[in-house]
DNA sequence: ATGGCGCGTCAAACGCGA
């Protein structure tokens, strides 16, 4: 089962992209974020002809998390329990069935958090502590779990080209990168490091100053796998090619292949 | 040192992202 994340940064000015991704890449379950659409206007009936079906969690103008999946769904949960601001719209979850049994995938768009001198840091961390605590719930089902979305995280300087650019950043700060470090510590793998050991593996350029051109890139979109899932992780990758596409989105696909 | 781009909203700039 192969479960794919991407924040596509407005679905309805990447559908084409969106239908070209999924046809090449095949996913059986695909998170996305930063769709920037009401769940009314999301565009179901084109992804239904390409084989998936959409459970979605839309907002007007920002935010909005959908899931698609070719496989069975069921237990679907719109909005994070707990959370800070139920009026945002960033986490969606199923349970999947597939030929080698279930999985749940959480798809969630965690808040950018800058300034860090404002309320939107102190958001940021009130999101991952109520994500924290639904996870540890979560995690003692003891089932197969993934955790897939724009974490909106630099876990280490290894994820990012100059962290030096980073430092005054909401996506690097100190107490940014202990909370991501808490979920990592409940017994969570990071599912593209397990494989990807090696430096230079980014989800994210800016639109901005070349970034794309010169590689200056970070890693901040994450899937998490619960030990259930880990023990059936047989290979990851990032799809780094989209972001050459003609109007890509500033970030990337990122995958799983479970057994 | 700064800003640089793109999307959505809405019909001109502006909020927001990272």
């Amino acid at each position: 089962m192969r479960v794919a994340t991407w924040n596509i940064n407005g679905v309805k000015a990447r559908i084409e992209s969106l239908l070209t991704w999924l046809a090449e890449t095949q996913p059986d379950v695909a998170c996305l974020q930063e769709i920037k659409s009401v769940t009314e206007g999301f565009p179901a009936e084109r992804i239904a002809e390409a084989g998936y079906q959409c459970v979605v969690h839309g907002q007007k103008g920002f935010n909005g998390v959908a899931l698609l999946s070719r496989l069975p769904v069921e237990d679907v949960v719109t909005g994070l329990p707990g959370e800070p601001d139920p009026g945002q719209s960033r986490y969606i979850e199923a349970l999947v069935t597939g030929d080698t049994g279930v999985c749940r995938v959480g798809c969630l768009y965690l808040p950018n958090g800058n300034p860090i001198a404002t309320e939107k840091f102190a958001y940021k961390l009130a999101w991952m502590e109520a994500f924290e605590a639904y996870v540890r719930g979560r995690l003692a089902l003891e089932e197969p779990l993934v955790f897939a979305g724009d974490y909106n995280v630099i876990p280490t300087p290894q994820d990012a080209r100059r962290p030096e650019a980073w430092v005054n950043d909401a996506l690097f700060q100190p107490a940014t990168r202990a909370a991501y470090q808490r979920l990592t510590r409940l017994g969570l793998t990071d599912g593209i490091r397990a494989c990807n050991p090696e430096p230079g593996i980014y989800t994210f350029w800016d639109y901005q100053a070349g970034a794309w051109q010169k590689d200056d890139g970070i890693r901040i979109d994450h899937l998490l796998l619960s030990p259930q899932a880990a023990d059936r992780l047989t290979a990851s990758g990032v799809d780094r090619f989209t972001r050459g596409w003609e109007k890509p989105s500033d970030h990337v696909p990122a995958w799983v292949e479970l057994q």
